[in-house]
DNA sequence: GAGTATAGTAAACGATCGTTTACTTGTCAA
DNA sequence: TTGACAAGTAAACGATCGTTTACTATACTC
């Protein structure tokens, strides 16, 4: 069936997080899949549109991820934090979940590379960026900090989601990833023990 | 004279910092700076010998900078960590000048976005993205602290870098930069606390 | 004042861009 | 068996790409 528009979608986007939206052509996309680009024509009305369904994908996963997960979606922007106090142990497994989607999974791995390419583009980009991977994640952090009456909520968010967003880049550029994954599993832990012996 | 050339330089600069090296065209730097493209083939024999001008000129900043505060050039890299046990205090202070230099520098700052946007290009690019940015900064904090004797260098590296690292990209959506700085040094300054109640 | 770089314009080069068109297949229902 | 539709190819469209060429104006040297 037209299993050939999700080729074409997972190739884009494996071109788009590579070399950005603006320099990847086309062609490239095509050449990349074997086929013409009037083929390509056929199942997407423009190139904007396949980055349109790339975002629209990636919107419904974490729509789904954030059901899943029973929490209250685009929690990061909600003005009252009404999120019960979650154990240490809790925040740090779903941190370490959080890690590897943005890391290994084959579609939140790539776009998180793409939306870092495309973010300074125009002011949208910028705030899906904010949102997915920096100042929405964090803000999140805050929030179940705040909740459990934590003080300087937003100096403890920095300190937890700083290293893991330090570690996404640099798992991108190691050689031993593994190792990247164990010093993560390092500042989790022992971010856990510390919030456990300070109750709430 | 040729201050053409600077401005060539400064202005491919900003445009490479938004849109990419390969997505900006040599139209859009000819047209920025009111001039046409034949002028600016005066100065540059091509596009791509203006990426190299500014990479260039930016590991002279470093090698410069480097000097300034003396520290071995491409400390980074060392693998014989030679450094003195570096005060607390000079640590945390560096790493607020350091902050500042890519935030707010006219050149570093948006050579940093544009390095952030080359990064997956190929594997050079990523390399000088990890030396500047990411692992670089991390190991050589690593290797101060090392030095210094505490346990953990790594994770300790990570716990330190990854704030600054996380809230270089949260300033650059922020609206109010300010609250992003003080953040930061909330960060720093618990951070300085800490270590001087470790002690040696 | 004649000669010569230097810095600029305007136009054109071939290549490639995103997109459209005309045409060829293969598949399956009537 | 025919007709229709879906999925593909090949070629061409005008626009823009990076780069080159021919020419002009300005300034400095002999």
């Amino acid at each position: 069936m037209s299993d050939t528009r999700e080729k074409i979608l997972l190739t884009s986007l494996d071109l788009f997080a590579r070399k950005g939206y603006g320099a990847t052509s086309v062609s490239d996309i095509a050449g990349a899949l074997g086929i013409t680009k009037g083929a390509l024509y056929r199942h997407f009305a423009s190139k904007r549109a396949i980055f349109d369904a790339i975002l629209a994908r990636m919107e419904q996963r974490d729509g789904e991820q954030a059901r899943a997960h029973d929490l209250p979606e685009g929690a990061s922007e909600a003005d009252g934090p009404a999120y019960e106090a979650a154990a240490a142990a809790d925040i740090v497994a779903f941190s370490k979940s959080m890690f590897r989607y943005w890391t290994e999974d084959p579609f939140a791995a790539p776009f998180r590379r793409m939306l870092t390419l495309e973010q300074y583009q125009n002011p949208e980009m910028g705030q899906l960026y904010q949102q997915y991977l920096a100042a929405g994640p964090m803000g999140y952090v805050a929030d179940l900090f705040r909740a459990r009456g934590l003080s300087d909520p937003e100096r403890r968010a920095a300190a937890f989601y700083g290293p893991m967003f330090l570690l996404y880049s640099v798992y991108d550029g190691a050689e031993d990833k593994g190792a990247v994954t164990s010093l993560l599993d390092e500042h989790l832990d022992r971010t856990q023990k510390e919030m456990e012996g300070e109750g709430k």
